[in-house]
RNA sequence: GCCGCCGUAGCUCAGUCCGGUAGAGCGCCCGGCUGUUAACCGGGCGGUCCGGGGUUCGAAUCCCCGCGGCGGCGCCA
């Protein structure tokens, strides 16, 4: 049986009598398929092919072998292809990175992250939340930090990229109750390293009538059905098991068992243990996370952290105002994926924190209108795509897992 | 904002400590090979040694400044 295929020239192996050449067909780019040409006149055609010439070939199936009948070149290469198949350094694949992602790594990335995406976007309308669209350009920080990204002169005000589409989704809950978006974070923080973009997916949700432990249950939820999502691709599961190597009892496990919780307070008493000098009120470091999360198989929520060390809409808890209900949910050997909380609904109390924090009140006349005409108890939590991916298939850095990454420290983007 | 490392062929790097006329592998071009799969074997082409200044008889190599890249801290998802 002859069939007809398109597709582009990945590598070959051209000898005398035969010739072997890998290609990806056209319509289905992640997979490699091996053509064998023995054709003498096929074999001299063959042997001046470059790699990423689209051919088009009629191929007969004998035995394993895949026997290319007609050859025709549709795209010729004007240039021999720049990325070889051997090493490259992570400079020149990033300024190549539109080329790049014709490769054998980056698709399955890609479609992992595909998979990841959906997987939570599915669970979360199966679980009633809408999606909504909030802005980008806004006007004022959520968290009040100097990590936003100016937009530079829109009319006569500055405004700025959105670092969280948080405030949005607390006035939508009001509208549809549960609801999430997906929208572009951007955070000018001065960070370099191998789990910070400068501009990331980040995954918000907000429910109203959700309290603290209502919103762990909920990120928990999430975590498991991105990670069954995933497993129950057939592609992406093969994918994340060639990525993870042996390491995918660390996945079982994490589906059948429930996320341990631990208070701030437990975490700097375990910490103690383990000998790290840290004492109640200081931060939760890289290196603190690491130890703290060493001993955990599965994801671990740390909880009812210092107030001090959170945002100022975070709910204090009432017999403890030192504290607050919020929570990240750290992997093991790798720290935060989600952060969560349950959100400040009284007027007085988030008007006198935000004074407190010496920011300015009326940027967040709108935020205090959703307490001032009746509000609710309500929850919320982000979760960054990039990071779950980064982290679910063991990447070396976290750049590798968005097409076109853009972080700190870099001159240039493709 | 802070700490550390690096810049040599299209790509990945050696040569730098201890100054003396530029190297390898891959890619590319040519030739060989009946089953390859990062094919293999032989040959060839290919260089502003990141830029500028300084020391020296002589600098890829030592010193200073600049530019670019990489890792980490803090911050965060």
């Amino acid at each position: 049986m002859v069939e007809r295929i398109k597709a582009r020239t990945l590598r070959k192996r051209v000898l005398k009598r035969i010739a072997f050449v890998d290609v990806k067909p056209v319509e289905a780019p992640r997979r490699i398929v091996q053509l064998v040409v023995k054709d003498p006149k096929l074999i001299e055609e063959v042997d001046k092919l470059d790699m990423q010439d689209l051919i088009e070939a009629e191929v007969e199936r004998v035995g394993e072998d895949l026997v290319v009948k007609s050859l025709k070149v549709l795209f010729k290469n004007l240039e021999p292809f720049p990325i070889a198949k051997k090493e490259h350094g992570p400079d020149f694949l990033l300024r190549m990175r539109h080329l790049a992602i014709r490769g054998i790594r980056y698709p399955k990335i890609f479609y992992v992250e595909h998979v990841v995406t959906w997987s939570a976007i599915k669970h979360l309308v199966d679980e009633g939340r809408k999606r909504v669209h909030p802005p980008l350009i806004i006007a004022s920080a959520t968290e009040g930090g100097a990590i936003l990204f100016p937009v530079d002169r829109f009319g006569e005000r500055k405004f700025f990229l959105s670092e969280s589409a948080q405030l949005y989704l607390e006035a939508m809950i009001f509208a549809l109750g549960k609801v999430f978006s997906l929208t572009t974070s951007s955070r000018m923080e001065k960070s370099r390293t191998r789990r910070h973009l400068a501009e990331f997916r980040h995954l918000e949700a907000e429910a109203a009538d959700y309290g603290f432990e209502d919103i762990l249950d909920a990120q928990e939820r999430l975590v498991k059905a991105i990670v069954r999502g995933v497993l129950e691709d057939e592609d992406a599961s093969e994918i994340v098991k060639e990525f993870r190597g042996k390491r995918m009892d660390e996945l079982d496990r994490l589906l059948k068992e429930k996320f341990p919780r631990i208070t701030y307070d437990e975490a700097i008493e375990i910490l103690r243990k383990k000998g790290v000098d840290i004492k109640r009120g200081d931060d939760l470091g890289a290196d603190e996370e690491r130890i703290l999360t060493e001993d955990f198989e599965v994801p671990v929520f740390v909880t009812l952290y210092p107030t001090e060390q959170k945002a100022f809409y975070v709910k204090r808890v009432p017999d403890r105002p030192e504290v607050c209900y919020s929570a990240d949910l750290m992997l093991p050997r790798y720290g935060e994926i989600t952060t969560g909380g349950e959100r400040e609904d009284d007027y007085y109390k988030l008007l006198e924190e935000i004074k407190r924090r010496g920011l300015k009140p009326e940027d967040y006349r709108r935020y205090l209108d959703l307490r001032k005409y009746g509000s609710i108890r309500h929850s919320g939590y982000g979760l960054g795509i990039e990071r779950f991916v980064h982290r679910l298939l063991d990447l070396e850095h976290i750049r590798d897992a968005t097409p076109f990454p853009r972080f700190y420290g870099r001159s240039t983007f493709v």
